[in-house]
This record gives structure tokens, sequence and C-alpha cells, in this order.
DNA sequence: GTCTATAAGTCGATAGAC
DNA sequence: GTCTATCGACTTATAGAC
């Protein structure tokens, strides 16, 4: 078999394995849920992963380049206030899958922080970017505590998917990120 | 065995699950570390529960009777104002706790709703009774966007909850406890 | 290189002794 | 009523056939 069938096994088994982790969590997803999900033997993800954790891992560093991706097209904007009300629009107009399983980074870090292994701090890694773009954003336009309004921002979203998930109500993001566009807005 | 040892015991073991469940997560954590914590043999928790789901559903009850207290002591005060500021001062007094294991609602909710049982549901109806006393703290107030306010009050918690967790900081919790204070003294 | 069969271990739950 | 021994199901991981 070719290097870049291999690579492409390699790549839906990441792929598939952060879509499953996202819905079902990671207790929950088996190694054989992930193997289905990306049409590959079961016992063969040992092939191209030594354990389950590298799996993760691989999850982990997908998901992290999504969000660079998204991160990148939002820098296409010129002003800094619309590049992070882009970012809320884009939170809400994810509110249906964010009532059923929540923010996929959020829902992530919080599984992984009670589990042993070193991957809670890759998945903070992925969102301590997120939170210095935000930053840099808040900063560009010309705020003093721009760290301390990031940390806001980025709270805000998180809380308001874990209570979209807990009351599966897709409104509730709506509603919030209304108030959010507007705080941007009210910002010096 | 007389009936106040029985209830003693079951009071124990729904009592430790509360802890432990927070500590470790609802997947990574066995009967056997439950009992433990209780000080109750592995076999005899099916005397008092009999399954699983039915002991994480009292330590449900357990935490939202501990949150039923803490409003009642909160209602104490006059005003709707400094009982909010109150929560608020909570929140960031735990915030060590936070750092190490999270939301202990917040990461139950997460957790549960992974699951498919019922038992997301019990979590929800704890965290919707908070909600609905912090709409009407807000409603005291004078404000017509209670529900709105309480929703991102409770976000904001939640969220700066799973950011403090994921990055090991209490110091978040503490600064967006400031925030939050100055924040409700400046509505009308 | 790819996949099947199975080993090894864990956990929830039960049967039955005391 | 209390507790021990163990069953049965499930999951990760490996050995080895093709």
């Amino acid at each position: 078999m070719t290097d870049s069938t291999r690579a492409g096994k390699r790549e839906r088994l990441a792929a598939a394995a952060a879509r499953v982790l996202h819905e079902q969590g990671v207790e929950k997803t088996t190694l054989a849920d992930i193997a289905r999900a990306a049409d590959v033997p079961v016992g063969n993800v040992y092939y191209y992963f030594k354990t389950k954790d590298q799996l993760i891992g691989a999850a982990i560093d997908t998901h992290g380049r999504e969000l660079e991706t998204l991160i990148h097209r939002l820098d296409r904007l010129p002003d800094p206030r619309d590049r992070l009300k882009a970012l809320v629009g884009g939170w809400v107009g994810q509110s249906d899958v964010t009532a059923r399983f929540g923010c996929p980074t959020g829902t992530l870090a919080s599984e992984l922080d009670k589990r042993d292994d070193g991957l809670d701090r890759a998945i903070a890694t992925v969102m301590g970017a997120l939170l210095d773009w935000m930053e840099r954003q808040f900063a560009a336009m010309g705020r003093a505590d721009a760290r301390e309004l990031a940390v806001a921002l980025l709270a805000a979203y998180q809380g308001v998917s874990l209570l979209t998930n807990t009351f599966r109500d897709p409104a509730l993001m709506r509603a919030e990120g209304r108030r959010l566009e507007r705080w941007i807005d009210s910002l010096a």
C-alpha cells in the first residue's frame, strides 16, 4: 500500500476521532466507534496509533488546525472589532450543534482534565492560542486590559455553551451572542 | 442494624459520591472508589443503591440540597445586589478548588449530557433552580431583562470556571469575579 | 502492510454464605 | 442486614495469519 493511502487512513482516523469524541465524549467512545466512523477495521487502528491516547492527541491536533484556519479567515477583516464580532457570529451559527453536544474545545478540555495522561495540556494549548488571538484584537482596539477582556469573552462563550447544552436550548446562545456584540461595540 | 445506621450509610455513600464524582469525573470513578471514600464494603453498595445510576442520582440530590442551603443564606441579605455579589464572592472563594476540579455543577452537567440515562435532566433541574433564583434578584433590581442577565452571569461563572480549570490558574477566577462585581454595580 | 482472532484486564452487577 | 466471591460484559491492546 502506498504512503498516500496510509496517510489518508491516518488522517481519516484522526478526523473521525475528533468528530466522535465531540459527540459521544472521550470516556464513552471506544476505538471500535472511531474505527467504524473512519471505515477502518478495529484492530488495524493500532497500526497507525500505538495507544488510544495517541489517537486522541491526533484528534486534538486536527481540531487545533481547524481553529487556526478559522482565525486566518477572520484576520482578513480589516477592523479588529469586526473580527471579534465575526467570531461571535460563528459561535451563534453553531448553536444547534452546541445544544446537542456542547462546544468541541470546552467539552474536550473538561473531560481531559479528569485523565492522568498529559492530553489536558494539549487542549489547553489550543485554547490558549485562541485566547492569545482574542487578546491581540482587544489590544488593537487600544484596550490596556486586553487580556482580561479576552478571558471574559471566551468565558462568556464557554459558559453559555454549557448552559445551551445543559438546557438543550439554542436560543440561549443566540441571545448571549447579541448581548456580546453590543458589548464589543460599547468598548472604546 | 438499626434504621438510623442504615440511613447513615446511605447518606455517607451519597455524600462521598458527590465529592469523588467532582474530583475524578463520572466515568473515571468506580463504585470501589466511592465505597472506599465512604468507608463501606464494595459489594455492599448494592444494598443501598440498585444501580450506579441511582447512586449518581443521590449524589446530585445531595449537591442540590447544598446549593439550596447556600441560597437560603444569601436570602438573608436585604439587597438583591448584595446577594448576587455575595454569590460571586463565594465563587471566588472556591477558586483554588475550581482550578483543580472545575465547578461541581458544571463538570457534572457536561459529563452527564454524554450519557444515555436521564441523569442529565436531574442536574439541569439543579442548575435551573440557581438560574431562577438569580433571575429573581435581577428582577428585584427592577430589570426587565432579568432572565437574560441571569443567563449571562451564570454563563460567565461557568465559562471562567472552565478556563480556570483548563489553565489551572485561580487568578483568572479572581479577576473575573472583580469584573462581575463592577458589572453588577453598574446595572441600574 | 492489512486485518482477524484473541489475550488480558476492568468494572458493574449478582448469588449466596453468614 | 451485611459482606465475600464471582460472573458476564466490555474495552484496550497484541500476536500472528494472510
